[in-house]
Parts: structure tokens; sequence; C-alpha cells
RNA sequence: GCGGCUAUGGCGGAAUUGGCAGACGCGCCAGAUUUAGGUUCUGGUGGGAGACCGUGCAGGUUCAAGUCCUGUUAGCCGCACCA
């Protein structure tokens, strides 16, 4: 009788194993592979079965390569600055760094009992000092190249976090974070130029393997837009506006033009009679918040009492103030053409403007217009000059046009704003610049970081806009790197995508004091392969991980334009919350607060972590969301013992290898590997436990041969490594299974050489066959007519047959 | 409002290019083993007495539709006055 499956033994024996004598070594031969997870913040709560699936996810993919042969980087590290740690300091004055500590070694504990094949020695931790030294250098190269800039602006401000936030971490109006309203403030920042980049970021798109989802994020985050910005005189004055445009195609269609409250001519523009009216509208576009004026819909505005001058024709048209225009967006101004925009539409009628049809809708003018004809299609009308052009042709040609006859210009707008970088809290890098009231902005010297965050008494963020560092006095002031002068350090610190905008480079070369990555390295291990994390980060640590790989490219630190040639987004694991009166019983992210957190401690303790690394898998298809059924792990425990228990009855047989089961030994190799190339990793599950029960059903009849159980034992050691290892060592092998090479399925004989077939009378199955696969037409029919016998009646119209597959004939009658 | 994803048994979910819908697992039912429960093993398990009917709903294309086309409903996600 052979040993039952003892998880916890072998897994101890393995683990123990592994730490001896690691199966992930670069030989110089080896190509490379990297497989990279979403660094974690070190939470004080821990890691659930949620977090566990994307790391299952990468580390099968990584194990997978390593079997074919790849030396893998399969890194792990801590994002380790940020609020949590903060905010607990600043309840129980703990530093930072000591509960941030304790919490990596905790989570460390946990990751460890998943197995990933993590090389510790290249671990990273974004607040230590060796590592954000160089964040504050990227920093410093891009104040050199005046990609990083001060400026004082109205900044979108968390009264929550006390913080100032990147247009990326405001997410419905609210902070990404804490979810409170975002108010405006008006305060000097540091700024990121990411919009000279806005183009790379745009088009190296095409290059990357990501899902379609993210890149069309990013697409529609950046939002690049070819028009015109066009000049409007305003009427007896000398000074014009400007407005931007996509369609000057329907120049001679605009019928007014409204400007946004916040336009710096708004004012001014207003007469003696309007004046209180305008004012009054200003004033309360300005009390509105972000949230009000994205919920209003309804179109409100006020007639300045001025007018522009169409430079087309000359046509007066009234200015008016309305805040359903940006000020932030193009110029802050736009031309009306209500005509051919639906906002433009809504806006005319209800303040009962004039509209001008400028395109012909189905070649025809519109009797009474009930909605705006959007489209650039048909030929323009009423429109001097222009009358019948294609309105399409048009729009492309206008900017130049314009151009040309002297009142605009061709130009190209992004929604993308350049990145707010500082914050206004405690746990953070330094931003190593030094205030010289004689020499301005002065970076830290190279040699003199990194720039160490002080220690201080009280970690509260001010709430002024300064940062607790301000209220250091021995650390506030210096001296001036280039003068000498009496000067003052800046006191904010970095957001935390500063650390992880990076961190992925340093991996591969962790304790280099030199340099942030050496050339050498980078060229060698660099860009990741393969990148697993969830789909929250698709427009902010992503797109701000991309600047800055093209920043580091642009002054020779790397060689790429890309950090992530591939991304995989894995859905989450939900379950329904502890209280469904409370939260409703919609399955829901885990989450302390609804009491639906599952640990993985436990489970692992009595399945083993085998079966939870095959259940996170089986539970659903990795790029969907879903739901975390805790019964649902027996059904692969259970696979587990029967297949443990299969390998044990067949291993002394020496069963030889029949046509029948080299045929079932290519077709699972095929099977496994085509299923987990397509990342359908819930349907290798299912897989392994189809061709198991056929290996059992052999089992009973013969045995199965050594090969095909050295082969099973192999494609499931990505999934189930340690069973792997003890079963591979029980067939006879000194070494571990991840020195064996990953099986290739001979396609020649997979297929039997007779198929059964489904016959059909007009497509419905009312017999089936056993036919040579390699049967010709007429055969095939004639064995399906005589499967049918009498039910096939009437008038044979079609006959048809798909080799393999069906036999199909049509009756009238 | 715009864009994307999803919809298949009691449940999670399978189904290369249109070709026997429901693989695999959970649960459930019956039987065997066991002093008993659990474990394990064997068999069964979409509906219907049946011809047949069944992939959110209504049409269409086709010899053949979960799969393609048109329309539509519900849920989730993203964007949201970007001129």
């Amino acid at each position: 009788m052979a040993v039952p499956y003892n998880h916890r033994e072998i897994e101890e024996k393995w683990t123990k194993y592994w730490n001896e004598h690691p199966v992930n070594v670069d030989d110089g031969k080896k190509p490379k592979y990297y497989c990279l997870d979403m660094f974690p913040y070190p939470s004080g709560s821990g890691l659930h079965v949620g977090h566990w699936r994307g790391y299952v996810i990468s580390d099968v993919w990584s194990r997978y390569k390593m079997l074919n042969g790849y030396y893998l980087i399969h890194p792990m590290g801590w994002d380790a600055f940020g609020l949590p740690a903060e905010n607990y300091a600043i309840k129980n004055g703990v530093h930072p760094s000591v509960s941030t500590a304790q919490n990596v070694a905790n989570i460390k504990r946990q990751l460890g009992q998943i197995a990933a094949v993590y090389d510790w020695d290249r671990e990273v931790n974004t607040t230590d000092p060796k590592f954000y030294k160089w964040t504050q250098w990227i920093f410093v190269q891009m104040f050199k190249k005046g990609l990083a800039y001060e400026k004082e602006m109205p900044i979108n401000w968390c009264p929550s976090c006390k913080t100032g936030l990147a247009n990326e971490e405001v997410v419905d109006g609210k902070c990404e974070r804490c979810h409170t309203e975002v108010t405006k403030k008006n305060l000097k920042q540091w700024m990121l130029k990411i919009t000279a980049y806005a183009d790379r970021l745009l088009d190296d798109l095409d290059k990357l393997e990501w899902p379609e989802k993210v890149k069309k994020m990013q697409t529609e985050w950046i939002g690049r837009s070819y028009g015109a910005e066009v000049n409007f005189k305003i009427d007896g004055r000398d000074d014009a506006i400007t407005v931007y445009t996509t369609r000057p195609d329907t120049l001679y269609g605009a019928t007014f033009m409204v400007l946004a409250p916040e336009h710096k001519l708004a004012a001014g523009l207003a007469t003696p009679e309007t004046k209180a009216a305008v004012d009054d509208y200003i004033y309360k576009a300005s009390t509105k918040s972000n949230v009000d004026r994205m919920q209003d819909k309804e179109k409100t505005g006020v007639f300045t009492g001025s007018y522009a001058i169409n430079p087309l024709n000359g046509a007066k048209v009234p200015i008016w103030l309305s805040d359903y225009v940006l000020a932030d967006y193009g110029t802050g101004a736009i031309m009306c053409v209500p005509a051919h925009d639906d906002r433009d539409f809504a806006f005319a009628k209800k303040f009962d403007l004039p509209i001008i049809q400028v395109i012909a809708k189905d070649g025809k003018e519109i009797e009474n217009m009930e909605e705006a004809y959007t489209e650039a299609s048909g030929t323009m009308i009423n429109s001097g000059d222009w009358n019948g052009m294609e309105s399409a042709v048009l729009k492309k040609e206008a900017p130049m046009m314009i151009e040309k006859m002297g009142f605009g210009r061709k130009t190209t707008n992004y929604k993308l704003r350049d990145w707010v970088f500082s914050r206004q809290r405690y746990w953070g890098e330094p931003i190593p610049i030094v205030h010289c009231p004689d020499c301005g902005c002065v970076p830290v010297p190279e040699d003199q970081l990194p720039l160490l965050l002080p220690d201080v008494e009280k970690y509260e963020p001010t709430g002024t806009g300064e940062s607790p560092l301000a209220a250091i006095d021995s650390w506030v002031n210096t001296t001036c790197p280039k003068c000498g002068k009496p000067a003052k350090r800046e006191t904010n610190t970095m957001p935390q995508w500063a650390g992880s905008s990076w961190y992925f480079l340093r991996y591969v070369d962790n304790h280099n004091d030199d340099a942030l990555v050496s050339r050498e390295k980078a060229d060698k291990y660099l860009p990741v392969d393969m990148y697993v994390g969830g789909v929250e980060h698709a427009v902010l640590h992503l797109l701000y991980s991309r600047f800055y790989t093209k920043f580091l490219k642009d002054i020779g630190v790397v060689d790429f334009d890309e950090p992530f040639t591939r991304l995989f987004n894995q859905g989450m694991i939900l379950k329904k919350a502890a209280d469904t009166e409370k939260w409703g019983d919609k399955p829901v992210k885990m989450s302390k607060s609804q009491g639906n957190v599952v640990s993985p401690d436990e489970l692992v303790m009595d399945y083993g972590c085998d079966s939870l690394r095959m259940y996170e898998l089986f539970v659903g298809p990795p790029e969907l969301d879903s739901e975390w059924d805790p019964r649902g792990i027996d059904g692969v425990y259970r696979f587990l013992a029967r297949f443990w228990t299969m390998v044990q009855e067949n291993k002394d047989k020496n069963v030889a290898a029949t046509p029948e089961l080299e045929r079932i030994r290519n077709k699972m190799i095929y099977d496994i590997d085509h299923r987990l190339n397509a990342f359908s990793l819930n349907t290798v599950i299912s897989g392994f436990m189809e061709y198991n029960n056929k290996l059992v059903e052999l089992t009973k009849n013969g045995g199965v041969d050594k090969k095909t159980l050295e082969d099973a034992v192999i494609l499931l050691a990505p999934f189930a490594p340690h069973i792997a290892e003890e079963l591979w060592q029980e067939l006879g092998h000194n070494d571990s299974v991840f020195n064996a090479k990953w099986p290739v399925a001979d396609a020649s004989k997979m297929h039997e050489s007779e198929v059964e077939i489904a016959v059909q009378i007009n497509g419905k199955v009312k017999a089936t066959i056993t036919i040579d696969k390699n049967a010709d037409k007429d055969t095939a029919i004639a064995a399906g007519k005589e499967a049918l016998g009498d039910k096939l009646a009437g008038t044979i119209v079609k006959e048809i047959y798909v080799p393999g597959k069906i036999v199909n004939i049509v009756v009238k009658g």
C-alpha cells in the first residue's frame, strides 16, 4: 500500500531543500526572463487570499519559463513610503520606519508560504536611503533638464490627507486614497513635465503587449487632439481672444463665443450694464466644487455684453461666460457652433442664440434642427468660399489655411497635465533642492545624496501647505551649495509614486552605490518581460513608470523606451461581506471593514501551499474577478492526493509505453502547454484533473509508463512545486525537477486513428459513428446513413461531411 | 451621455477556425468500505413521462449559431461638458 499524501511533511522538506539548493541560477549562458509582481505596500493587516492570486500567477509563469531554460529575474520588494505608516506614527508616536520594518517582516513570512522563487538577494525598499538616493538623483537629473520646475497654481488639495494631489490621484472629484472630496488650493508646487513626453507615451503604446483596456485608458488619459487656435478680435478693442477648436471646418457656423469663468479676460469683458451679473457668475463658479461642477449637466452662463469678430466673415458674435468651458484645457475659450456640437446646441437653445448649419446632412439643410449634427461628413454650406468642399477634407486642411490667412495656427492639444510632484507630508523622500536668495533653486550636489529624511517630533501635516519638515530649523537652515550663503531647504516630500516609478530597474543591480543601475546589467537583464498586477494602476503607476523610463533612456541610463513589455492584470478575489444586511449580498473586495477577509495562513496549514496555489487558479479565469468559495479547495486537494497515489502505484511497474499511452502523453503535454501559454490557468488545472482521471483509469488497466509519469510531474511542477519535487524523487531522480526540461508534444502522435463523430439530420444530432479519421466523404456519408437507418426519410438535398467533426444530411419533406 | 467587459445547470465555470452545449470542480443523490461520523472508493446528476426543449431577450445569416450580424435588457468597470 502506498504512503498517503502528506502535504505538511513534503512541503517542509522541499522548503528546506530549496533554501540550501537554489533552483534559479544564472550560469551566464541562459537567456534571462524578467517576471515582475507589483511590489506591495507593507500594510499592517498582512496578505489575504486575494493578494495570493497575482503572486501565484506570476510564480507559475516564472517557473514555467525556468523549466524552458531561462534564468529568472523574479524579485520582490517594498513600496514602503506612504500614509498608513505615517498615520500610525501620528497616532502612536512610533516612527514609520519601525512599524514598516515590522510589517515587512510579517508579509515576508506570508510570502514565504507561497513558495515563489523570489530572489531575496535582490530585495529593495523604497524607504532605504541607499534606494532613495537614486530616487532623489533622478529628480536632480530632471531638474537639470528643465523637467522638474516650481510653479504657483491652484492644485488639487485633499483636506483629509492635507496634501496636494496629482490629477491622476483624483477619482470622481475625490481623493484616490481616502475618497474625501478634493478642493482647490493655491500653492507653490514642484511639477514634473510629463507633458513633454505626451506624444511618445501615446505612440509607444503600440509596441506593448498589454490589455487593450489599459492601453485605451492611457490613450484617453493623454487625450491628444488635433485642431487649430483661432484669434477673434474683440469688437471695439485692440486685443483678441484665442480659441482652440478641433472643428475649424465649421468656423462660418460660429454664432457665439464662450469663455471659462476663470479666463483672465472674463471680468474685463463686462460692460457697465452686465458687470454685476458677470462678477456674480465668476464668483459662484469659483466656489463651486469639482463634484458639483461635474454633476450639473444643465448649462448655465452669462452674457458679458462684449462681442468678438469672426475673422473669416467679420460677423459680430456675442461673448458669454460659462463653466462648461474648462479654464485649463486648450485656451480656456471656445468658438461655439451650435449646429454641429451638442453642448453648444444645448447652450444656444437655452439662451436663444442663433444656429447656422454649415455642413449639409444627407445633402440638405435641416429645417427644424432638434439636435446638433456632429459628424464631419457632408458638403459645406453657408460657408462663403468654402461652400461645396467636403467637411472631412476641410477639417484636415483648415488649420493650415487659417495659418496662411494669418489669424490662427495649427495645434495639438492634450488632456494630460504636468504632474504635481510635491506632498506636504513627512513620510516620503525629501526633495533635494535648496532655495537660495541669490541663486534661486539649487539642487543638492549628487555626491551629497541621499538627502536623509530627518527625525521629527511631530509627524502631523500642518495643513497650511507646509510639510512637517518645515518645523525643523536645524534641517531647514543650510547653505547654498553654489554660493555658500545661508539658504533654506525645500520642505516638501515626493509622492509615493516616486519610488515605484523606477524600482523595477534597481532589482537587477540593487547593491550598486555608484549608479542607479549599471549599464551592463541594465542591458543584460532589463526590461521587464512580464508584469503582473491589478488594473487599478492603469493610469497612475504604469504611466509614471513609462515616463521615468523614457527619461532615463534619454539621459543614457538605460537603452529601452518601455519598462514593461507584457502586462497581465489579474482579477480580484471577492467575497460577500460578513454583514449582508449592512453591506448588501453582492461579493465585494476583501477588506477588514466588511469582515470578509480570508487569510491564507490556516489554508496553508490544512491543505498545504500546493493546494492553495492551484485553487487560486482554479477559482476562475485569472483576468476576471472571482468569488471565493471556501469549499472549492477540497477539489484540488483531492486531485493532488489522487495524482500522488496514481504515481505511487505506477512507479515500480515498469510498464512499456503503448501507442495509446504515447497518444495520451503527447496530448496532455500539448493541452497543458497550450492553455498555459494562452494564460488560461483555470483550464490548465481542470486539464490536470481530466488527464489524471484518465491515468487513474489506465492504472487499473495495465498501468502507466514512466515517461508519462515523469512528464506529468514536470508539467505539474510550476503549479504545485513541492509535490512535484517529491514525486520526481520517487521516480528515481536525485536533483530538482526544476533542472528537468519542459516536455514538448509530438503532434503526430496525438491523434487517434478512429474518431467518434455525430451524424445529423438537418443539423440535429440523431446518431454517432466511429470512423477512420482519414475517411473520405463518401465513406463517411455512407456510414452516417447506415447509422441513421429508418430515421432518414424524405428527399436528400445536401450531404455535408466535415472531417473529424460531423456528418449532416439535409432532407426536404 | 460615451466607451469597454460580462450574461451558459443548484453553484464556480468549459467549449481552436461556426460543427455532439454543460468538460473539470463544488454541491447533491444512491451504493461500497468503516463500530459510527468524517475520509476514501464506485455510479448518477440541465429540463421534460415523451416526441422534444434548452447558452439574458427579440430577430437574422447558415446545412449547422453559446460562437457571426442587427436590435434590446440587466450588471460591473472606465471616462465624463476636453471644444
